[in-house]
DNA sequence: TGTGTTTCCGTAAACGTTTTCGTCGATTCT
DNA sequence: AGAATCGACGAAAACGTTTACGGAAACACA
């Protein structure tokens, strides 16, 4: 349209266009008088480079494409906040995608962003299912995977150490006395969930207690899904003195069926979570859970992709953060 | 690197260039033959169209610039998932940035974005000192303002009727008995809180009752400062039957500030807030709010950006939607 | 003074598309 | 049969940069 180019500005200042861009690259070849005198040209003129033809030349965009199940999730939007700020203090910007909880799509998006040419992806995958249809992509492009373990799959990806978390979990809870202990929202179709039960299951068999389990046959640990599942369960009497939840947000979903049940938390029932979603620290929620670490989480993600994008044909590396308990006042110590 | 252009798939196709570009874009000026050749072609050699170049030639880039206060906002990140899936069937994809309420980084990303070439850009402003900084740039890129009211502005937006909205709500806790009602948290540098403030005031003239106001000096509406200035004011005893907070977010501050105090809600104190963030729904929480359609401002806003985007000397214009009263259970009735 | 070196700047190619224009053969019309 | 029309395709320009290369002037050294 009407915007000022680099010919333009040239033709001003009275050199070729070649000048022009060493007096604003700060290129060496160029003398400090007319650098001087086209910096101040270009500004009188309000002239920006385009970043698109850059892009063109440089082949690269300095733009990485973030894929997530859903932005409107607190974990991911609090992950991406940092994410998109230690990235611009780096020169890149977001494009951001929903794959909304789709395997379909999230091919779909990651195809996009390949034609848009983003320098890199970063993801946090549908599920475990996600490597198998996108291999031939995260060949093509660098790829790290934020969240979900990959475990002995060819990929990059930064996580917590979820079955140590959730085995610390486990154990603070039988700490506190409790030895029927619900694990809520096991799900298979993720080795994040996978790691997580093992977790508990690890704990159960070390403290000598009796798993004890409700699965989640769906694909995604919602508020929804949580809800169901503890109405379900309430429906008749049962033993447990504490529910373990595979995430947050079932979490909240158990409160808000026990709310209704009048079953109050945690003076008849101690309710932990996972993940440590802002929501959490809310006072009438006060959830205990174990904390993931979203800033860390974020930059190293972002340190470990533009890693690959200056050396993409390094061996794949995964970075493991550690999870850490945090106690508030959603459990109680109960006598045996 | 090594990706395969339209020049490689000619050469293999034994065709010009240019009629593979018009075989992929439905060209007719080409035979349906070496068409479905052609296509075959792109597809066995895994071609993916290079969205630079097209940017570069045909002068947009197909992305539009969102810049919000911050992502890890509930309502904004609520939004910018509706934004983001509408955008991408309109055929745009999505650069997020975070001005983190800063005017001067505002600016920054704002340049950013008009450097990136984008075909415009869908904004909630840090608040209305904005429109003084950027009105240089909106004046080169298509751009909608979403959330905040730009009264008498020469700018586009897209908002809802605050001031109805909080009339309402004051006469919603009017009707259930309220006489003393603490309106919490109004602002004077954001023409959005003004008005909520408007709706107030013009609610106690109507109803013939005494306005009480307790002013957010700062530039932001926080849990945090809704709970300063609830802490501040329970410290001494307090006249008022209701408390209704300008954001959701400041109400939720108030429930932690209550929590501690021993004031329960709704039995001791009635709530309401604005907005209706998804944290409000929450059954500990189930704050009785306004809600804000954000799908709806979603919608309308990217509506309006594509039309300025096809036509951009058009007027400005503006489109305010209809808040509605949401009633969950932090309100009740009370006898005078 | 001649040669080599350095400094500064201009020329032009390249990046991968879209699209205008021209051309060539085939088809239609008179 | 000749002219006009049409359909299908190629050649090349254009978009706004970066940068390799080359050249001219200035300077240093013998």
């Amino acid at each position: 349209m009407g915007f000022v180019t680099l010919k333009d500005v040239a033709k001003v200042a009275g050199v070729s266009y070649a000048t022009v861009s060493r007096a604003l690259s700060g290129s060496p070849e160029i003398g400090e008088s007319t650098r001087k005198r086209v910096v101040r040209i270009c500004e009188e003129m309000g002239y920006t480079p385009n970043s698109v033809a850059r892009s063109m030349v440089m082949k690269r965009t300095n733009i990485i494409g973030l894929i997530v199940t859903s932005i409107d999730n607190p974990f991911m939007s609090e992950m991406t906040a940092h994410l998109e700020i230690y990235a611009r203090q780096c020169g890149y910007n977001l494009m951001v995608c929903n794959s909304s909880y789709n395997l379909d799509l999230e091919k779909e998006v990651f195809s996009l962003l390949m034609g848009r040419k983003v320098d890199g992806i970063i993801m946090i995958p549908v599920g475990s299912e996600s490597y198998e249809t996108l291999k031939t992509f995260t060949a093509q492009v660098p790829t790290v995977f934020i969240g979900e373990n990959m475990i002995d799959l060819p990929e990059n990806y930064v996580s917590v150490d979820n079955a140590t978390g959730m085995q610390q979990a486990t154990e603070y809870l039988y700490s506190l006395g409790h030895r029927r202990i619900l694990y809520l929202g096991a799900r298979d179709n993720s080795m994040t969930h996978q790691l997580r039960a093992d977790g508990y299951y690890t704990a159960c068999k070390k403290l000598g207690i009796e798993p004890i389990v409700l699965r989640n046959t769906g694909s995604r640990s919602s508020v929804q899904v949580g809800y169901s599942l503890a109405k379900k369960h309430f429906d008749k009497p049962f033993p447990e003195t504490a529910i373990l939840c595979a995430a947050d947000t079932l979490a909240i979903g158990v409160i808000q069926a026990a709310y209704e049940k009048g079953i109050r938390i945690p003076q008849d029932l101690s309710l932990m979570g996972f993940d440590n979603i802002s929501f959490s620290a809310l006072p009438p929620i006060s959830l205990t859970t174990v904390n993931q670490p979203k800033q860390e989480l974020a930059v190293s993600a972002l340190d470990m992709l533009l890693n690959r994008i200056k050396r993409p044909d390094t061996p794949h590396t995964k970075t493991i953060l550690s999870p850490s308990l945090v106690i508030r006042d959603s459990c109680r110590a109960i006598e045996n």
